[in-house]
RNA sequence: UGACCGAUGGUGUAAUGGCAACACUGCAGUUUUUGGUACUGCCUUUCUAGGUUCGAAUCCUGGUCGGUCAACCA
């Protein structure tokens, strides 16, 4: 027998590389749980999609689970609209958690018999300096700390206070629970961190229940080894956090339950737009853009309205891979993505975005025809449609040129162009208004050409698109741009607000005629507008008034062509 | 000037001590009733100086550059 042909081994990213590993040699019973945990006070945005592709596709390489662990320990910036926009869409992305959605508030009971237990043991203490104090003590990164004056409190005094805490007992800002760590430490994450701080605002789960609430270092870790969390999956800023996470997981890790171990990446920064929560909340607040879901907005929700599909976020994910190193991805490549997958799945319809009519001067008046048309030359099973046919047609106004370059392949006078699945048609007479604009063209046909071939075998280098100005339905198009001039908004010279790079012409509404075929469409159907690019029926949309928006235009060579 | 992390074409990501490769971009061409798609070819790469080794992108040391950390946010 022949030797097994190698199987080309797939490349792992280092995270693979890690629970592999740890598989091999029966690591917390060689089991892979591992979690998504946004914090509910914001909507997701692509990077998060980065994260979600990787965790839940780690649980699904490696017959593991996912939870999706809303990290609610923030009252006063977290609510319920933020949790159900999550929920929605991880589901959209085609991703199933397991269980049901788990919250970090669900254990706030046990995290505080946690942080009791670790203040027994003589490792926290109830600190009473105010937050400038701490602050003052706390020394800088060159500079070590000082101890709190209250750091070595009675235990009981420490458990006394912290449960006058929890009962709402104090002022806001007045006690907090500190554990006792190292103030002189080089991690200043170490320096006595905040376990729990008081707070009197409605928590949109547990309402009033609570007064004081956990700090993530405490929280997170906690609530993973609580879940049975293996690899605690975060973005690289958390790498300074992790001594903390492994410290907290010490005082109270049973040797007989799993053990999480946090593993860190780099979070995805796309060129051209921000990423940050805080940015993005303040592009909304200020009325920048439409809302948390408008189409120039990163958002999952933004891109979903834009038209971008998953299965083009999982081709995304996938080709911009996992690493340790910062990294400023190309938008072009979400771009390449997206026009990968619709090229392949979008019906192709025509419109034409910037009218200029055609007088068809030797085509018969009042008649009309219907002409077949492809729906998807990429996919046989589309089928056919008809599309009108008249006297009149508008065109694209790019697609004619009074003074045309011997490479311009289009329409100009005298010459001969191809009209998409209809005729050969010859410009003949330019009109034009007393400011000189061009405002209608006439043109003769050749019968003999119908469908766009011609039985004389004439070839004929251009084929434009149309519509039928007697039989095309008015549409309003939504064409998008990037949302700042450059590359990277969050990178500005000091003094410069990342909204003074705000791109002013990012969002420009234009009135297309298209063919009427377009008037049976649902909300969210994408279509190829030939030869112009991809396009999504808009959330707004309805047969009284069609709207589109422009996800991503075609690669367009003549573009680059006539530029120089 | 402290601690930690990182450095491979224009952008990303592989190569796990043994021929530096894949994708995107760019450029050139073929096909084409979308100047789209598809296909072909090309351009372009190991931060630096030493060391270990038969052999280093990979290991070690120094340097340089970049990132993160001083919220009662996560």
């Amino acid at each position: 027998m022949s030797t097994t042909e190698e199987s080309p081994k797939k490349s792992l990213n280092f995270i693979e590389q890690i629970i592999e590993d740890d598989l091999k040699n029966g690591k917390n019973q060689s089991q892979v749980h591992v979690r998504f945990p946004p914090e509910p006070n914001g909507y997701l945005h692509i990077g998060h999609a980065k994260s979600i592709c990787l965790n839940f596709g780690l649980a699904r390489d490696y017959q593991g689970t996912c939870n999706l662990r809303f990290d609610d320990t923030n009252p006063e910036k977290e609510n319920v609209e933020y949790v159900e926009s999550i929920k929605k869409d991880i589901e959209w992305l085609g991703f199933k958690w397991n269980d049901k959605p788990l919250f970090t508030s669900d254990y706030f009971e046990q995290l505080y018999q946690f942080a009791i237990q670790i203040i027994k043991a003589g490792n926290a203490y109830v600190c009473e300096q105010s937050a400038e104090e701490i602050a003052n003590y706390k020394g800088t990164p060159t500079q070590a700390g000082k101890d709190s004056p209250w750091r070595n409190r009675p235990i009981a005094e420490s458990l006394d206070l912290f449960e006058r805490m929890r009962k709402g007992e104090f002022a806001e800002g007045t006690l907090s629970l500190r554990a006792k760590i190292d103030m002189a430490s080089p991690n200043m994450h170490m320096r006595d961190p905040l376990m729990y701080r008081i707070k009197k605002d409605a928590h949109h789960r547990t309402g009033a229940e609570w007064n004081i609430y956990p700090m993530y270092d405490f929280a997170h870790g906690q609530s993973d080894y609580i879940e049975g969390i293996t690899h605690s999956i975060c973005t690289l800023e958390f790498e300074v956090h992790r001594p903390l996470y492994e410290w907290f997981l010490d005082q109270v890790y049973d040797p007989s339950r799993l053990r999480p171990r946090q593993i860190e990446f780099a979070r995805l920064n796309l060129s051209y737009t921000v990423m940050s929560k805080r940015k993005l909340l303040q592009l909304v607040q200020e009325g920048l853009v439409s809302g948390w879901d408008d189409p120039r907005m990163p958002t999952i929700s933004g891109l979903r309205r834009r038209g971008y599909t998953p299965k083009s976020l999982h081709t995304f994910a996938d080709m911009i891979g996992v690493a340790r190193r910062d990294n400023m991805i190309d938008l072009g490549k979400l771009e390449f993505a997206i026009r990968e997958d619709l090229n392949k799945t979008a019906l192709r319809r025509m419109a034409v975005l910037n009218p200029l009519k055609v007088v068809i001067t030797n085509y018969p008046e009042g008649k009309a025809e219907m002409l077949d048309a492809v729906n998807n030359p990429e996919d046989e099973t589309a089928g056919m449609r008809q599309v009108s046919f008249g006297r009149e047609i508008y065109i694209e106004q790019d697609d004619f040129m009074e003074q045309a370059p011997k490479n311009y392949f289009r329409l100009t006078v005298g010459a001969e162009v191809r009209l998409r699945y209809a005729y050969f048609i010859r410009c003949t007479e330019v009109v034009k208004n007393s400011d000189g604009e061009i405002i209608e063209l006439r043109a003769t046909y050749d019968p003999e050409s119908k469908g766009g071939k011609s039985p004389d075998g004439r070839k004929v280098k251009g084929t434009i698109h149309w519509v039928s100005a007697e039989h095309g339905v008015k549409a309003s198009v939504n064409l998008y741009d990037r949302l700042f001039l450059t590359e990277d908004p969050q990178d500005v010279e000091e003094g410069v607000n990342f909204l003074d790079t705000i791109n002013s012409e990012s969002l420009k509404v234009i009135d297309a005629i298209v063919e009427p075929a377009l008037l049976e469409t649902n909300v969210g159907d994408h279509f190829q507008f030939e030869r112009m690019g991809y396009f999504c029926t808009d959330l707004d949309s309805s047969s009284n008034r069609l709207i589109f928006n422009k996800t991503v235009g075609l690669k367009d060579t003549w573009a680059k062509v006539s530029q120089n």
